[in-house]
DNA sequence: ACCTGAACACCGTTCAAGT
DNA sequence: ACCTGAACACCGTTCAAGT
């Protein structure tokens, strides 16, 4: 927007990476663009090649510092550390839901997702989860926690608002299930559920893993 | 490509929708434009305007109809039909991972969601679980299928091709828990985890469910 | 080291028009 | 009813250049 002043300290890829993520959050992975976004750094459009390759490696690091926003805490029980790790990666989806989808559907891993992976299987080997129950317990915990945050962004949990009005709209004879099961389904309520859904696993994961100190 | 000759039967929306989806499949969400469909129709641009709105309610209609192949069987088993209904839902990720990732991430409702929500539904009232525990049963099993969908489609579980080097070559030091878990992570077989997490969730919802006929 | 202008090959879409 | 051309406001990116 504003033309940088003169003397100004340059430009970094810090700076770029947070100007993109607030583009995104506010309008949409659609409306990011190399020309739009240099125009709110107040900078020309080829200024950003100077710091990125092209829009893909942008792109990439928007999800990796999105991705990184999940924090791993590492001075409590090991479950306790699984909870608070999956929260914390629910809340990064909720935070910055158009640039989580993104890195769902991004072709490559990015540094922060061997982090998060690092996370899960240094809380599960603390408890004392032998190795292959460990891998299987991450993969557990990563599945519902992404799959639940996706389906809170798509709608598919059916907890946003209008969602009675939306089900009311829906012809019975096609529908009679929705219709039938329609207070059940807005009454929900997603972080109860999320809570439930997370103890219920982990308490799969202790029953099972050995009760020996490693 | 080839222009279209004279006395041609009209172009239909499912034409285009075809055409569309293929494109997508085969080169990516970001290579489908008004421009390059209309060509590989052999029309020009403009002439998808009189068939859609505008590009959204093209991929709107791709989205709906790649979500539409999920098949509802409802000639079985109440836990067989949901066994057969994920898996299904699975297989259309599999074969369109970059629609499927976008129909997780487009913020309407599509008809298709509100048709595999009423299969889910239907077959666990075909199992006699009362309406709340059906509600919960969908959200179990729905976020279940799409977070392990969404994790294979991005490299999450890590069970691709190439991820043993790639774990190989993360520094030791800063991942020795990837490190340490590095042959359970690619010995996984995806297949067997889908339906061991499958049965697992299905057998819960059928042990709480109750075992009057309604 | 840091930033830019001009140019090229794209893109979605409006509008008025052709058959 | 079905399709189009021309035009407009965008877009990513290359390349050569400015300080």
């Amino acid at each position: 927007m504003m033309p940088r002043t003169k003397g100004q300290a340059p430009l970094t890829r810090e700076q770029i990476i947070r100007a993109a993520m607030q583009l995104v959050d506010d309008e949409g992975m659609e409306k990011l663009s190399m020309r739009r976004l240099a125009d709110t750094l107040g900078v020309k459009p080829m200024t950003l090649y100077y710091y990125f390759e092209d829009k893909s490696a942008l792109l990439y690091a928007i999800i990796d510092a999105v991705l990184a926003e999940c924090v791993v805490a590492s001075e409590d029980s090991w479950d306790n550390r699984l909870r608070s790790l999956c929260r914390s990666l629910r809340g990064v989806a909720r935070r910055h839901p158009a640039i989580f989808v993104a890195a769902m559907s991004y072709e490559q891993t990015v540094p922060a997702d061997f982090a998060i992976a690092e996370a899960f299987l240094d809380a599960l080997s603390a408890g004392a989860v032998p190795p292959d129950k460990a891998v299987r317990g991450y993969h557990t915990l990563i599945t519902f926690v992404t799959g639940f945050a996706v389906d809170e962004i798509a709608g598919l949990l059916f907890t946003f608002d209008g969602t009675q009005t939306m089900l009311d709209a829906l012809p019975t004879e096609r529908f009679p299930q929705l219709h039938r099961h329609r207070q059940y389904l807005t009454a929900a309520d997603p972080d109860q559920e999320f809570e439930y859904g997370l103890n219920a696993l982990i308490d799969g994961i202790g029953a099972e893993r050995q009760e020996q100190n490693s």
